[in-house]
DNA sequence: TTTTCATTCTGATCCAGATCAATGATTGGC
DNA sequence: GCCAATCATTGATCTGGATCAGAATGAAAA
């Protein structure tokens, strides 16, 4: 007992990260009491980069965490039937990652590092109970789940009802909002994925993503060089995106 | 203290009503105490009957419920931006709707009956408390978000990948699953929603819906009068749909 | 009953985006 | 550094499913 709690001490002096990580605000928002940090700081594993085509987990393993993106970038994919790869999401810096594989115990799908990644693995079994004696940690795992299925339903408007032009300008501001609240650009950006990645993700051909990308650029919507985009007319992407982009505020019918 | 005993009595006695609901298993499929289930119980409203067409809830407003479907059938769908209605889910007997409320504290879509349909509607914030005193209905919140999480994932890989046999197939075949789990008939059951509202879930028009339902037919793989549908030959079926529909748990790469 | 309106089905035509093909541009390995 | 492999772009062609148009069926209203 008395080496446990030194060993709390040792963690919340030395490697007490949550506190100075500059994405804790993000990753799970919570004004948490300095004990509740720390309680939440020593469940947490800061595990090893992940090099460009590492897996974090495959498809079928067993769950046992969620994983806190601290840097670097993730994709999600499914194995189709006919074996193809189909992406179901991209995970930027303070995203939580794995939530779906509580259900059936089991990782629904597999997650690839496409750069050089740092994650903060969290096992799930002591989130939950820690949970249980922090009524707003517990409230904010609600909130991102429930905001996970609100994004992902955005995402069945999209592939179901949107053209290409529509969708390749949906995935940009995207990203460019969620680089803003990190605090990083909204109009310039690096894309972490390449063509073929963006297609996937969209429903879309490469050839046909990388059309629509050139076109915007001719017609000055934004700015390309291989990877880096900037977004020069920013409403008129939002026109092409319609209002379907803030859809859960507009007015209901 | 004895009052609380002889109300809790009163209660399991004359209005508890989801132990004796043939839902119960489902909708929360959690084995809890008598005594727990009782709490449970005094949270819930059973509301009147929506009739076909009435809204149980719409796009804006604010959330403070999850919903319970008793009887009858629900869809959720967006308003995207050309003023389309995009949908999102239907809703079956036990299948809890409304989660996708919890972030924004606003419901993000509109619900809406598709025939006559009764709800049981459960309070959020007071599910939340009592979550925090019964850890398996905690759990049991987690597990049911996460699984939405992974079944919206299909979907996505469903609308981003597939062609209108195997979206059509997928679609029959996950009706099936949904109302054997029930108890009724895999094979041969009532469609509820239009042939235009499959094409707005699936992202076809409804001639497409129309056309491969008759093609079906025609190659003796389902018998269709109207809105009844049997599957006539389910491993054809499951042979369209491909591995995918389990495709949680098979092989990784 | 008849009228009206929505739903379903079927055929004919069209087009957005897939597919095929070829050529540059980058990137990583040694 | 060079070479191989992957990635991106552009053009030409093809096609699955959308769209248009109409008829047939069904279901609620009067």
């Amino acid at each position: 007992m008395t080496t446990s709690h030194t060993q709390s001490r040792f963690n919340s002096t030395l490697t007490s990260q949550c506190q100075s990580c500059s994405l804790s605000a993000l990753c799970l928002p919570i004004a948490l009491a300095d004990e509740d940090i720390n309680r939440l700081d020593q469940i947490i594993e800061r595990k090893k980069p992940l090099k460009k085509g590492d897996f974090l987990f495959r498809q079928g393993e067993t769950f046992d965490s969620v994983f806190a993106v601290r840097s670097g970038t993730l994709k999600t994919f499914n194995i189709t039937s006919h074996g193809e790869e189909q992406i179901t999401g991209f995970y930027c810096p303070s995203e939580l990652v794995g939530l779906s594989g509580i259900d059936s115990n089991i990782y629904p799908v597999s997650a690839k590092a496409l750069e050089t990644t740092t994650v903060c693995e969290i096992p799930f079994s002591r989130l939950e109970e820690l949970s249980s004696q922090i009524p707003s940690l517990k409230h904010q795992l609600f909130k991102v789940m429930s905001r996970k299925i609100s994004d992902d339903q955005q995402m069945m408007v999209l592939l179901g009802k949107k053209n290409a032009d529509e969708k390749v300008a949906s995935f940009l501001l995207n990203l460019s909002t969620r680089f803003k609240k990190r605090g990083y650009s909204a109009t310039t950006f690096r894309l972490s994925m390449s063509r073929g990645e963006i297609g996937n993700y969209l429903g879309l051909a490469v050839e046909t993503v990388s059309r629509v990308i050139t076109r915007f650029q001719k017609s000055e919507l934004i700015h390309v060089d291989g990877k880096e985009i900037e977004i020069i007319d920013f409403p008129e992407v939002q026109k092409l995106v319609g209002v379907a982009s803030d859809c859960g505020k507009i007015a209901n019918i």
